[in-house]
DNA sequence: GCTTGTCTGTGCGTTGACGCACATACGGGA
DNA sequence: TCCCGTATGTGCGTCAACGCACAGACAAGC
């Protein structure tokens, strides 16, 4: 089931495309191309991290699971990205759950290369310290729009969010599941999801979910969302 | 008014603290020892980064505000950080206000010389991206207390958090500014505080608030704090 | 077909926080 | 001393989100 990736498929990751040819040669051995199916736990909360995760077409998401059982998402990682970032960090783990949001495939390389390659410096040490700013900017807008925003425009930028991580406008994923990830009720996904169906933006059914109308998302949304989006570019461009 | 820091000032601040006799005393020369009043910004959200922050007796508070003018913190930085991690991340800088929130002293470093030193790499280069992924631990954190707890638990984070950076038990801020803080209701911040004044953990007159039993905050608290907390000391021991 | 489990819709009452409007209280300066 | 600006306390009505309960609606399997 494990196969050495090609080059073709590291380039669907934004930051292996941007390493450049020499570092990505020397990379590419190490990377193992895997498929994670939806729910797929990559690590779990203060668990050792074995692995660094690129992903192309999955979509992780890094929720943090309280004593009682709710959770909440803090952050959301696709091929624009990488997890894992505490390998490198020196903390080799954190207080989250990884877990797959979006059945898909992912590169994968064992976390003491990882360490190896980031310590060699160069271009990939400072893409990797770049990457994980723009992570920063997330988590740090997910805070601030879970304190002064509503489920509806929370909702929307989730939906952004994913959608620019995905290749193509379907989302599968059911509402309950969705709440959880925003760490709302799931009757409020469902308001606020018929809200967006009716305005024609999406339309949803039982786990399907397809965007139709990304720029009415985009007017939705409130402007957490394009603050992420512009660090992301102006960080990883 | 600018003097350098002498080598006790410096320990202070438990990362300079940390780095060894060797390096510190190569920063030495670099670091400068300034007063910074209430109120005062560091850095302006998207501006560039001057200078990297030692703070010793000084809290910095990182905010985010909003096009409507409200804000919420995303974190919180004493003498057991820096402000700045820009500078070193490679980004330079980030969309968030640095605001000084408790008067007090700190240590400031050239953004230029702090690239250098971070990139000879060694214990120093390790120290500030283990800081970093604790600060993001305080931000995730910061996250999810927004979406799953009262005013008043985050009331309650928020005096552990700054009593664990300052030397004595008086916290002089107003309730107008820990509202804005925290992203709240000024009057939300009178109700919480009376009732932690009824319960006997603090007092409170007119923007000089005392802790009078940190252990009784401590139970009223959400986990989030000791979340944080154990990160930290994990982290930077 | 029928059953069963899952997903979505809807209708309550409740609650925590909001926005606004004042009343009160303190403290420094004229 | 008085005044005035600032800080805090309090009382509304409003609203968004919650918890709970249950009703359809669809899909898969027997």
């Amino acid at each position: 089931m494990a196969a050495n990736a090609t080059r073709k498929e590291a380039l669907q990751n934004h930051l292996l495309a941007a390493i450049g040819d020499e570092e990505l040669a020397r990379l590419l051995p190490n990377l193992e191309l895997v498929s994670l199916p939806l729910g797929q736990v990559l690590y779990e909360s203060g668990e050792k991290m074995d692995y660094v995760y690129f992903p192309t077409t999955a979509i992780i998401s890094l929720l943090y699971i309280m004593e009682n059982g709710s959770s909440a998402e803090i952050g959301v990682v696709g091929n624009d990205g990488m997890v894992g970032i505490a390998i490198f960090m020196g903390g080799d783990t954190t207080p989250n759950r990884a877990v797959v949001q979006n059945a898909g495939k992912t590169l994968k390389m064992n976390a003491a290369m990882m360490k190896d390659e980031f310590t060699r410096g160069g271009r990939f040490h400072n893409l990797c310290l770049r990457y994980t700013q723009a992570l920063i900017t997330q988590i740090s807008q997910t805070a601030v729009c879970n304190r002064l925003h509503s489920v509806d425009q929370q909702l929307c930028r989730w939906l952004l969010l994913s959608h620019d991580r995905l290749p193509s406008d379907r989302i599968l994923m059911t509402q309950d599941l969705i709440a959880n990830m925003l760490g709302v009720r799931r009757e409020g996904i469902t308001h606020a999801a018929k809200r967006l169906q009716k305005a024609g933006y999406i339309s949803y059914v039982r786990g399907d979910m397809t965007i139709l109308d990304r720029l009415g998302l985009e007017s939705s949304v409130c402007e957490c969302y394009q603050v992420v989006r512009t660090e992301y570019d102006r960080l990883l461009a």
